[in-house]
DNA sequence: CTAGGGTTAG
């Protein structure tokens, strides 16, 4: 079992273990606070202390039955109805159920007719009055257990404690803790919790993962942390569900140090992690897209022992999506099938999200070919993540036979978000009337235009040069109350380059709406008595107030657009500042034989601005006689994407115009190269001056 | 199914 999956493990072990931090190494913050809250009258060890015995004595070899985690205390519930059968009792009444024992039978209407009735503690009483007789300790668990509303397992709780029944054990308060959980409850969950420590009724492992699990499943963490060291002050050690509940606390907010704090205080007092421990660890560290925690999370299993189950095959494959890595989520693909496991729609769906990310198209339709084959289950988010796979790798074709499909379907017609994938498809490939018609189509067929829908219209329209649809698509996604966000607005600004005189008016009009401050700028850029600083300190600005993935294309878009209106210099400081703030890293790389300019991430007036920038310090190393290396490089790439093939292009029209000695090379496209003679003679011949000097 | 923990879209 373990070894079926070591060989997504094994890949590049070695290169992993020195990068990993180690979690011993890890600062232990979370347990020093532990021990900051420990009441001074009880004095009671710190977590630390407490773990060390334990780690002394079972850490290390041998069958370790004698830790509690071995042997967990199972459910104290008894059925009252079903009593331990004889055999000969088993052999005549083999169908005897509870549910056809009539008391039972009573308590469950009972039960139904307390779910059914009126809200109100007054209904809820009146019908409660009604008991056929008063229950049993475990009668009392059944009902308390059917409940449904938190407000009437309360109330049903409080009646039990006025009437004096039966002591109220543990199991009854976590009972109803688990009912107010569901109605996220926190603060009476808390005070329940609170009203056991003053009774003397003991709280448990149950007690604290419940109160741990409510504070998450209500967004308060501070509280789940509160009560974890509560826990630890009482001297009651975690278990297994304890420790996967905390663990998600911490990973939900993204406190890797503190998880793998806690997860080796565990390992080391004897804690076995389990399946479902790895899934919140795989996780967590997929959110922090780190690659060696993810393959650390695998190491553990393996060392452990743990075999995988569909969740944790899922979760993983969803983290290496996150951490970008389809090679090993491809390989644990393959271990899960070996292993006999049935994919479900939730791991396709994660290991297609990475091929159609990556670009890795034989593997995903390959993959695709094998869901067919095996008639692998499907859902709606398998449906539209086909879709979102396809727009990436650009297979039309294959996307409006699915799209075909998935209107043909009885369950669920096709959403907004796979109108969004054909809209991007069609869009990305150019296909205009397409686009529009799938546009129109959603109106009839009631599909809301979402914002990114509306992104891929606008881009293709823009593109294509129509004007009026575009103006109107936009006026109808803002009457239909879609609000632009931060790529939007980089579509404007990109399709505003595309576009002069009363058009552009219009394409800026569509911008004022969506970003006045990015309208004020671009005004703001066009004004001659505009000085650097005001240019620098609202750019800045804007920059800080977009979202991250949009800044250099909010950056590429602006110096475009000043190229346009001939404002070269406005474009230098743009690109100046822009470099600043990061947007550009690895623009310039230099070793001592070759200096390059890398342009790939550049929109085409970016790329100039940077060429001529570029080249003027080229120039000015000349006229000093400072040293330059042998080769001279600038590179544009080839351009996987439709779109960005006209990078190289244009740029070879460029250096042509400025007559610069720099040739594309012939075995790699988009790669422009110059000797150091080249450029020294370019020079020379450029401003004499510097010849004769020379 | 019987008191507690993990997975799904630009």
């Amino acid at each position: 079992m373990a070894t079926s999956f070591s060989s997504a493990i094994d890949v590049n072990y070695t290169k992993f273990s020195h990068s990993f931090t180690h979690p011993k190494k890890l600062p232990t913050k979370r347990f020093k606070i532990s021990c900051n809250v420990t009441d001074p009258q009880k004095q009671n060890p710190s977590l630390a202390e407490q773990l060390k015995p334990l780690s002394n004595t079972t850490l290390s070899d041998g069958p370790k039955k004698d830790t509690q985690f071995k042997s967990r205390p199972k459910s104290t519930w008894v059925n009252p109805a079903r009593r331990k059968p004889s055999v000969l009792n088993l052999q005549r009444h083999k169908k005897a159920s509870y549910e056809y024992s009539p008391e039972i039978r009573d308590l469950k209407l009972f039960t139904k007719k307390l779910n059914q009735c009126d809200g109100s503690e007054e209904a809820f009483l009146a019908v409660l009055d009604e008991i056929p007789k008063l229950p049993t300790r475990e009668n009392a668990l059944l009902v308390l257990n059917g409940l449904k509303d938190w407000e009437k397992a309360v109330l049903f709780f409080d009646w039990l404690k006025a009437r004096k029944l039966f002591p109220i054990e543990t199991i009854f308060y976590n009972v109803v803790m688990k009912c107010l959980r569901f109605g996220r409850q926190f603060g009476v969950v808390e005070d329940l919790a609170n009203e056991m420590i003053d009774n003397e009724v003991e709280l448990d492992n149950i007690t604290y993962s419940t109160i741990i699990s409510c504070a998450k499943k209500c967004g308060l963490s501070d509280k789940a942390v509160e009560w974890f060291e509560r826990m630890y002050k009482t001297g009651l050690m975690p278990d297994e569900v304890t420790y996967s509940t905390v663990l998600d606390v911490y990973a939900k907010l993204g406190k890797v140090e503190e998880a793998m704090s806690l997860y080796e205080r565990g390992r080391a007092s004897g804690w076995e992690p389990d399946s479902i421990a790895f899934s919140v660890l795989g996780r967590m560290y997929g959110e922090a897209g780190d690659y060696d925690g993810i393959r650390f999370v695998l190491q553990e299993m393996k060392a452990l022992g743990v075999r995988p189950n569909l969740v944790l095959y899922n979760t993983l494959l969803e983290a290496l999506g996150k951490a970008g890595k389809p090679g090993l989520a491809r390989s644990l693909f393959e271990d899960m099938i070996d292993l006999g496991i049935t994919p479900d729609a939730k791991t396709l769906t994660a290991l297609l999200k990475i091929y159609g990310k990556k670009r890795w198209a034989q593997d995903a339709l390959e993959l695709w070919g094998r869901m067919k084959a095996n008639a692998w289950p499907m859902d709606f988010f398998l449906y539209n993540t086909l879709l979102n796979m396809c727009a990436d790798l650009g297979l039309e074709e294959e996307a409006e036979g699915l799209f075909k499909e998935m209107k043909g379907l009885q369950n669920f017609r096709p959403d907004s978000w796979s109108y969004t994938a054909m809209l991007n498809i069609y869009g990305s490939g150019g296909n205009v009337d397409k686009a529009l018609e799938l546009f129109e189509e959603m109106a009839k067929s009631n599909v809301s235009l979402n914002v990114m829908g509306c992104t891929c219209l606008i881009q293709c329209l823009g593109r294509a040069k129509k004007i009026d649809d575009l103006v109107r698509v936009y006026e109808f996604a803002m009457a239909r109350g879609v609000r632009p966000d931060d790529k939007l607005c980089g579509c404007l600004l990109s399709v505003a380059t595309y576009f002069e005189g009363e058009d552009l008016d219009r394409v800026l009009n569509c911008l004022e709406q969506a970003s006045p401050k990015l309208f004020a700028f671009i005004k703001l850029l066009d004004e001659e008595d505009t000085v650097y600083g005001s240019v620098k300190e609202t750019f800045k600005s804007i920059l800080n107030n977009t979202a991250v993935e949009a800044r250099r294309p909010f950056c590429n878009c602006l110096i475009d657009i000043c190229r346009k209106r001939n404002l070269q210099e406005r474009a230098h400081e743009l690109l100046y500042i822009g470099s600043e703030h990061g947007l550009y890293p690895g623009l310039h790389t230099k070793t001592s034989e070759e200096w390059c300019l890398n342009v790939r991430s550049l929109s085409v007036g970016a790329a100039q601005t940077a060429f001529e920038e570029w080249v003027e310090s080229l120039t000015k190393i000349v006229e000093r006689k400072e040293a330059l290396p042998e080769l001279l490089s600038a590179n544009t790439g080839a351009g996987t994407h439709k779109y960005s093939q006209g990078l190289a292009n244009s740029f070879d029209l460029h250096v042509k115009e400025i007559a610069a000695p720099f040739t594309q090379s012939e075995d790699k496209a988009g790669l422009f190269v110059a000797t150091k003679e080249d450029i020294i003679s370019w020079v020379q011949s450029k401003s004499p001056a510097v010849a004769v000097v020379a």
